[in-house]
DNA sequence: CTGCGTGGCATTTTT
DNA sequence: TGCCACGCAG
């Protein structure tokens, strides 16, 4: 078991007496590492695997990791715990509702079906969504309980008038979401830490229980999960954590990388291993990301090294636009895959989702095998969340959030007058809207789901759904539409049936109930499937954790990457950095970091200076496309046409220059302007109109 | 209540 | 650019 491991990867498994902190840079075998040593637990230490919790960061990783385990000591260890923090927050609440006042029917709620509850609650208030933001005000509220910040005590912070009206939606969307017998994903977080903290005997039965916790991922815990991980952990001590400050890339949902850097301080008796040999990258793009990464200033000292050589050349090319981008990396794929490259081994990854567009449009024109990973996944598509719709209601129908969502969908002439008037009725009485139904259309509707839930309890889940699918003629309205967009719903909604086969496939007979939570809990990253011999086009966000041959990063542009909204704080510029060294170093063999100097943006053309990232990589690294000079010169003769027409300019304005690259106005005088150039150019006086200098 | 058209608007990352 | 909220006519 321990043979393929060097010395430090052995020293960690053995290690197994009190706190442990793993650093782990990029591709130094950490799931190896984690994997080996539960296995040396269970088969040398002879700890039982029921006594084991392992917390990773995808569901999808929880089950390699299980299945990794398992063929290390066999079947014996299913009996382990290994979840996500959500997923073990949820069989915490599932297995004590009842201390926590709720039903043992309660229902999970996305982040979609939040956002619907705030707004909703904006419209009670009277409150003007274009003034108050929904979304902002649900990330704050989120952000309020991952912190721990309960309603009342945010009252003391509350003093802008934004925060007083995030302060009365959030007293009112807790209100909400407890009479709807209904949870949201942070709460699958707080709700076990209020049970612990409030009950000391059925704390101490899940620290009897888990004896040894390992955490995975380490830097992106936020408060609330740093919190449940220290409750469990203080009786027995034996904690290891697993991460990588570096590749800290989700503080913005609240994940606080310092949780890793002050591990030491939690634990004063901590014993603390790097890994610092990559087994992944070439010595070239392992250069690059070091030379990236150096320049943010919070971070372990860490050296991380590779002996697989210098390898090629990290490539960098300047495109027309992004359609040229796009037209780039789509030929260089293929003149991958015509060398006989498997298309699983190459990804191409961006800051944003909206990026993938263009890349997928050129996969499609050049007949390349790829998938979109993320971005639009299955379970948030209309037609798959009116169908969870209709059966949470039936699990659970007080549920007023899936209660609204379908009610008129297909058509039932229930319109908003009526829904509202529901809602006051049920409002004035105390009880849900299903509840309150006595009359009218809408009780035909509570009818047939009353039929519904009597066949719930004699047919399979699939049944269910067809059923469902059928009596509330949600398939007849989509059929009866007979345009092609209803057809790919018809065809999603046959697949979902396939998801539900599966699982009975797998378990027997599975019940709505476990269904449903297993469900809500899946995401994008989940779906991705190894050897589906596509082309990956993602994310960087998504991208974590995956390696592959050849990486393209697209849109390497000041404003997209680091994106626009981070250029002001420092912390978020160097998050941005972050994301960069995570890209760079998914790259095993060759890296290929690409931008275009215009794009479309927002529907408007837009001209970008190239990444300050890509600056930061020792210049000897890399390697200018050989194609880059040629088109460049063709390019930049068309681009000459296009701007000669007047450039309002203001002090503060941000520039780019041809030669001197990007840069900021610092003084504004008759026909010239005075910009500050990175060094070695410094402050230059240029003329208002020339062709060389772009506003940005 | 429903469907359609328009105009205004915001656009990061997600368990 | 594309989405969403809104207003209007049937």
């Amino acid at each position: 078991m321990l043979e393929e491991l060097n010395n430090k990867q052995k020293e960690a498994v053995l290690y197994n007496d009190g706190p442990l902190l793993i650093i782990a840079g990029a591709g130094a075998g950490k799931t190896k590492t984690l994997t080996t040593k539960i296995a040396y637990l269970i088969e040398h230490e002879h700890i039982s695997p029921y006594s084991i919790l392992a917390i990773t960061f995808t569901n999808k990783a929880a089950k390699e990791m299980q299945e990794r385990v398992i063929n290390l000591v066999g079947e014996y260890a299913k009996n382990m715990q290994i979840s996500t923090f959500h997923s073990f927050g949820l069989r915490v609440l599932r297995e004590n509702y009842d201390e926590l006042g709720y039903d043992r029917n309660f229902v999970i709620m996305d982040s979609d079906d939040s956002l619907t509850v705030v707004k909703k609650i904006l419209k009670e208030l009277d409150l003007d969504p274009k003034m108050f933001n929904p979304n902002a005000i649900r990330n704050k509220i989120s952000s309020c309980k991952n912190e721990m910040i309960s309603p009342r005590e945010y009252e003391r912070f509350a003093s802008s008038e934004f925060e007083k009206v995030v302060l009365e939606v959030y007293t009112k969307y807790e209100d909400k979401l407890k009479k709807n017998n209904s949870v949201d994903f942070d709460d699958l977080l707080i709700l076990p830490i209020k049970l612990f903290k409030n009950n000391d005997d059925i704390l101490d039965k899940y620290q009897e229980r888990f004896k040894y916790i390992l955490v995975d991922e380490y830097q992106d815990t936020n408060q609330a999960q740093y919190i449940l991980t220290k409750l469990l952990a203080s009786k027995y001590r034996n904690i290891c954590v697993v991460g990588d400050e570096n590749q800290s890339i989700y503080s913005f949902r609240g994940a606080n990388y310092r949780n890793i850097l002050n591990f030491e301080k939690d634990y004063k008796e901590a014993k603390v291993i790097k890994l610092e040999q990559n087994y992944r990258s070439t010595e070239n793009i392992l250069d690059a990301a070091n030379s990236v990464i150096k320049n943010n200033s919070s971070r372990k000292d860490k050296n991380l090294w590779s002996d697989k050589g210098k390898g090629d050349k990290i490539i960098y090319f300047r495109s027309y636009d992004e359609k040229d981008e796009a037209h780039y990396v789509a030929r260089n794929i293929k003149k991958l895959l015509d060398s006989g490259k498997s298309a699983d081994e190459i990804a191409v990854l961006y800051r944003t989702n909206a990026q993938s567009r263009t890349i997928e449009e050129e996969m499609l024109k050049e007949n390349i095998p790829y998938r979109v990973v993320g971005s639009f996944y299955f379970y948030s598509r209309k037609e798959i969340k009116d169908l969870m719709a209709y059966l949470r209601l039936i699990h659970n129908s007080k549920d007023n959030v899936s209660l609204t969502r379908v009610i008129n969908s297909p058509k039932r002439g229930i319109g908003l007058k009526t829904i509202a008037s529901l809602n006051e009725k049920a409002d004035r009485l105390g009880v849900s809207i299903y509840e309150a139904i006595d009359s009218g259309k809408e009780l035909e509707f509570k009818n047939t789901i009353e039929d519904l839930k009597k066949v719930s309890e004699n047919v399979t889940l699939t049944e269910l759904i067809d059923k469902v699918l059928d009596t509330t003629g949600y398939r007849k309205e989509l059929e009866s539409e007979g345009t092609l967009e209803a057809d790919i719903r018809l065809e999603n909604l046959e697949e979902f049936k396939s998801i539900t086969r599966a699982f009975e496939d797998r378990d027997g007979l599975i019940s709505l109930e476990d269904f449903l939570f297993e469900v809500s809990l899946v995401s994008d990253r989940d779906e991705y499937q190894d050897g589906a011999n596509k082309v990956s086009l993602m994310t960087i966000h998504a991208v974590k954790g995956l390696e592959f041959n050849d990486v393209f990063v697209v849109g390497l542009e000041e404003g997209i990457f680091p994106h626009m909204n981070s250029l002001m704080e420092n912390s978020e510029l160097e998050e941005e950095r972050r994301l960069m060294y995570v890209a760079i170093t998914r790259a095993k063999e060759r890296l290929y970091l690409i931008n275009a100097r215009r794009r479309m943006l927002y529907g408007k053309d837009s001209i970008n200076p190239p990444s300050r990232f890509i600056g930061e990589i020792d210049s000897n690294l890399i390697e200018s496309s050989e194609e880059k000079k040629e088109e460049a010169t063709v390019k930049i003769n068309k681009e000459e046409n296009f701007y000669t027409e007047e450039q309002e300019w203001n002090v503060g304005d941000y520039a780019y220059h041809d030669t001197f690259g990007a840069g900021r106005v610092v003084e504004v005088s008759g026909s010239l302007v005075s910009v500050a150039f990175k060094m070695p150019y410094g402050i230059k006086k240029l003329m208002k109109n020339h062709k060389s200098l772009k506003k940005v």
